[in-house]
Parts: structure tokens; C-alpha cells; sequence
DNA sequence: GTCTATAACTCGATAGAC
DNA sequence: GTCTATCGAGTTATAGAC
């Protein structure tokens, strides 16, 4: 955790034993996995004894679900604002952008965590973790073909829009250690070169859509 | 595994035995990473007994670091051969996006095994797995910054271009299942979608970096 | 509610027969 | 080389005192 700003995920000193148990839970479940995460890291981050752990949530399973679902249920408001919105177009593009790397700056290790949870545990995310109401990209879609027909974008499906903003978002944040690695840069030029990325594709994507 | 185009990971029936353990220990580990593959499976898989795979491999520590570098190496040529290449700019884009797209649809659990190794493992990826030699992106740089000086491009930054181009490129199948949900499509449906990406992306990234 | 102690289990690793 | 049997470390889960 090399960020200046901190995750999303709070940890206040003076919660209950409860809170605690499932903020640890949370903090190491996201970084590690449900393999890789160990209920006695899990209570000694939190403070207190492993049979806690059992007492409050039972069985490790059982709390590795509630943060999973935790984990989708703070993200999901935020996109579906944010690809629901009735904002004229560029204006919603441009908060898209600024708010999608926001969130996934503040929270680098979440996108990672659905993605592998989602290979791995397919059936247990869509029966127990997924919500029943999800963002619905239609507003989305709409928008786009009446900007199509009004001549202030490109023709194209907008679907591909959508996944290519999404994944220009998403994608550096997510293979951050690897692009270290291929563009030769320090711990401070990476963080540099992520703080541009705002700008950056907000600019790549206007030029990719406009006519 | 629903691609109709098989993985790059061969498994032939008349390989030896230390070979099928390999193809099994790779096919697991990638999709199933160090802890979440068993040992037993990888037997059960390769067709033998437990015990034969530590009298080839000694500890299952060993046998991960060789596929892990197998995955590595199989990868680099492909990436390097595409980044250094010096094919006019625009030809060398559209192989790009070509090329890379075919690999990680061909191996899509391979970038996310390699972001997962490096968060989770970033000594041993760098010290035991990393290969000495990389691509280098400083010809791509370079032909970025002549086709500006040309006037064949918009002044922008080298490394956004390339990450900008990667991002669409891999993101969109490490995140099948996600996009999948979210558009609302069913398993044909992602497929076709999935196949349109090779002329979306290019007709994207031109947009965006013409002048 | 919280702790200590320990049971029950999983899994990587080894011994030894063939 | 390959197998069966088993050990031993590490983990989840529970029993029971306070």
C-alpha cells in the first residue's frame, strides 16, 4: 500500500468486536484471497482470538461472503450513477472518467478481487454475492446512438465505447507493478503517471468518438 | 473454458511423464493460482499419483516457479517482437492490436496469473521468474514521438498511447464474465462480442491519435 | 463475550515396497 | 519409475473455563 490517499475501507479504532473482526476480514480477504487470507492474521489484525472469529461469523466461508458482498455492494451505487445519469453526454463522459479513476485509485485491490473471485467461484458469486439489481448500461446506449443520429459522435457500437473507457480506467491501476516494471519506472514516477491518466484518457476517448 | 480456439498450453495424450505432470501443474496454477491448486488435483489430472510429482518436481514451490516462468517466456517473444518491431507506425499498430488480442484470447487466464503473481508474490516474481530481458517500449517511444514530429500524430504522451492500447487489448478478457453480466449477454453473445474487438479497438486508437 | 486448549481436518511431503 | 501408506505442519473449528 504505497497510495497517498486511503481505501475506502474504513477501520475505525473504536468499533465494536464485530466491526473489527469484519474490517480486518475485509482489508486482508481483498489483498490476499480466500486461500491466501488466514483467520489468525484475521484476528490478529483485529485485536482479539481466533475463536472470536467462529463466535461472530461462524465459519470462514460464511465471512468471506459477507465481505465479498460488501465488497460489490459499495461499488455497484457508485458506477450505476454513474453510467445511469441523465447528463448531457460529454458532461457525463467527463465524470465518468474523473470518478471511475478516483474510485479505482482509492480502491486498487477491489477490481482484482471481483475479477478472481468471479473465475474462480462463479456460481457462488452469482448465487450468494451478486445483488439482484445491477448497473444498467441501456441509459448508456441510448444516449450514445442519439448523439450518433445528432452527429456529435462517430458512428460505433456502443457497447465497445463503453468496455474501451471502462477498461482504459480500470486496467492501469489494476497492472500497476506490471507497467512499473515495463516503463522502467519508481514508485513516485508510477504514481505520477497514474495522477495523468485523468486527463489522458478523457482526451483519448473524445478524439476516439468525436466525428 | 467456452472458447471455440484452444489455449496455448499443449497437453498431448503420449507425452511423458513428467511432462503431463507439467501440462496439468499449468493448466491448474494459471487458472487456480498457488494456493487454490492442489497437489492431488494436479495428479489426479496428469493421471498418476501424488508422490510421482514430488519425485520429478521436489516441492510444489519448485514446480509453480517453473510454470510460472514457462508462462512468462512463452509471452515475451510474442510482446517483444510486437513493441520493438520498426514496421511503418501504422502497420506496426494494427499488428499490435492484432497480435495481442489473438494471444490473450487464445490464454485468457495468463495476464491475470501474472498480475496475481506479482501483487501477491512480488520477490519471488522478481528475483526466481522475472527473465533478465523485457521488452523495451523505448522504439515504440521513439516512432511516437517521430510520427508527432511529422505531423502524422496529435502531441501526446508515448507511454499513455501504449497503455491506453494494451488496457482495451487485455482488459476486455480478463473481464469476460464481468462484461458478460453487465451487457447482459449470454455465452454466444460475449463470444461475437469479444470477436468484434480487433477492428473496435483499431478504429479506436486511430481515432484517438491522428491529429 | 472473550479466552485457552485442543480436536478435527487438509495437504504437502517422505518412507519403503515393488 | 510408480505405487501405497503414513507422517507432520499448518488451519479451521469447537469445547469449556472464566
Amino acid at each position: 500500500m504505497d497510495n497517498t490517499t486511503m481505501p475506502d475501507n474504513p477501520s475505525r479504532e473504536s468499533d465494536s468486536t464485530e466491526q473489527r473482526i469484519f474490517d480486518a476480514a475485509h482489508e486482508l480477504f481483498v489483498q490476499k484471497g480466500l486461500d491466501g487470507a488466514k483467520m489468525q492474521e484475521i484476528a490478529d489484525r483485529a485485536g482479539i482470538n481466533k475463536a472470536l472469529l467462529h463466535y461472530y461469523y461462524r465459519s470462514k466461508e460464511k465471512l468471506y461472503e459477507q465481505v465479498a458482498r460488501a465488497v460489490i455492494n459499495r461499488a455497484i451505487p457508485v458506477v450505476q450513477e454513474l453510467i445511469e445519469s441523465e447528463d448531457p453526454f460529454e458532461e457525463k463522459i467527463t465524470r465518468f472518467i474523473d470518478f471511475y479513476i478516483e474510485l479505482v485509485s482509492r480502491n486498487p485491490f477491489v477490481p482484482l478481487f471481483v475479477i478472481t473471485e468471479l473465475n474462480k467461484h462463479p456460481d457462488r458469486f452469482f448465487e450468494t454475492i451478486l445483488p439482484k439489481h445491477l448497473p444498467k448500461p441501456q441509459v448508456f446506449f441510448r444516449q450514445v446512438e442519439e448523439e450518433i443520429a445528432r452527429g456529435n459522435l462517430r458512428p460505433m457500437k456502443p457497447q465497445h465505447a463503453l468496455v474501451n473507457i471502462v477498461s482504459m480506467c480500470i486496467f492501469p491501476f489494476v497492472a500497476k507493478p506490471m507497467i512499473r516494471i515495463v516503463l522502467g519506472l519508481d514508485q513516485a514516477e508510477i504514481n505520477t503517471f497514474l495522477a495523468e491518466r485523468k486527463t489522458e484518457v478523457k482526451e483519448f476517448v473524445f478524439r476516439a468518438i468525436k466525428p
